[in-house]
DNA sequence: CAATATTATTTGCAGTTACAAATAATATTG
DNA sequence: CAATATTATTTGTAACTGCAAATAATATTG
């Protein structure tokens, strides 16, 4: 096995990558990476609750959970606790968390733009299936998955 | 801008999987991810000083150092202090490093092959390479980086 | 319908992480 | 060659992360 070929290797330096591009823009409207992911899923899927947030941004959801509590202490997302069941907790975008979102959209679109210069529009739409074809393709197992898996 | 589309998203999610689905393997002989990525490293690459082996794990050198702490205790690797420059410390695997590597190995590329399942070999060599161009496309922004550019 | 199981989220806690500063060594320069 | 700059790594510190347990609510079942 060589590591330039080695896929989970790929891919983490890649995302490795994306984040150091993306951390100064972020820094300037004092946002970590966490809470970026969290605004964009927000602005861009609608309100959400906890656990269904966690699926979409891939945080693990006690993470999340803080994450969360950081957020609200921004003034960037409100939880609104127990609309249809009140087990769940919907997160939604304050009008701030949309304000900062559309301060930072701009940027993430230039760096991912730029991150894709030299492509062709098929390189790139193959390069997005592909990937969305790996995902399927993993798992995402989790000690909660295994436990319902035996 | 649509969250499906969106290449940090994309790449995210997958490397995240990836870690969910190799954990278990890791967590059966106590190597937790990071030290994981540095394994894999030495092992292919052999012998690096921490500074390279930095950029070939994407782990920032501060929390590699500590990474490497940890392995150090677990008799995974050694530090050799100064071979020609004493200012630089080249990380060896271990005898016990490689052994743990070697145990390691099958799990990892059988998640690889399983994710990839239903590529052809073409689809693979594709990816591959898109990945290895995106990654080319981007910056690797540091704030060391930032510094030296002024 | 009380007891038990399940689902959704938060919290305790024991690490892990990353920025910035400190340390340690070599290179440069006046 | 002493003073200063540069390079490589570690460490102080404050915040972040994730497992497992706790909490809180709804669903099921005998």
């Amino acid at each position: 096995m060589e590591l330039g070929s080695y896929l989970p290797y790929l891919v983490n330096r890649v995302g490795q990558r994306f984040i150091a591009d993306m951390t100064p823009a972020l820094n300037k409207v004092g946002v970590d990476i966490q809470s970026w992911r969290v605004l964009i899923a927000l602005y861009q899927q609608g309100g959400q609750p906890v656990g269904a947030l966690s699926d979409l941004t891939s945080i693990n959801f006690s993470t999340l959970s803080r994450v969360l509590d950081r957020m609200e202490k921004k003034l960037l997302v409100e939880r609104l606790r127990g609309i249809d069941d009140a087990r769940s907790v919907k997160i939604e975008l304050t009008g701030k968390g949309r304000e900062v979102t559309e301060k930072i959209l701009p940027h993430a679109a230039a760096l991912e733009a730029g991150s894709v210069d030299d492509f062709s529009e098929a390189e790139l739409a193959t390069l997005r299936q592909l990937l969305a074809k790996l995902y399927n393709g993993l798992n995402g197992e989790t000690a909660e998955a295994d436990r319902l898996a035996g």
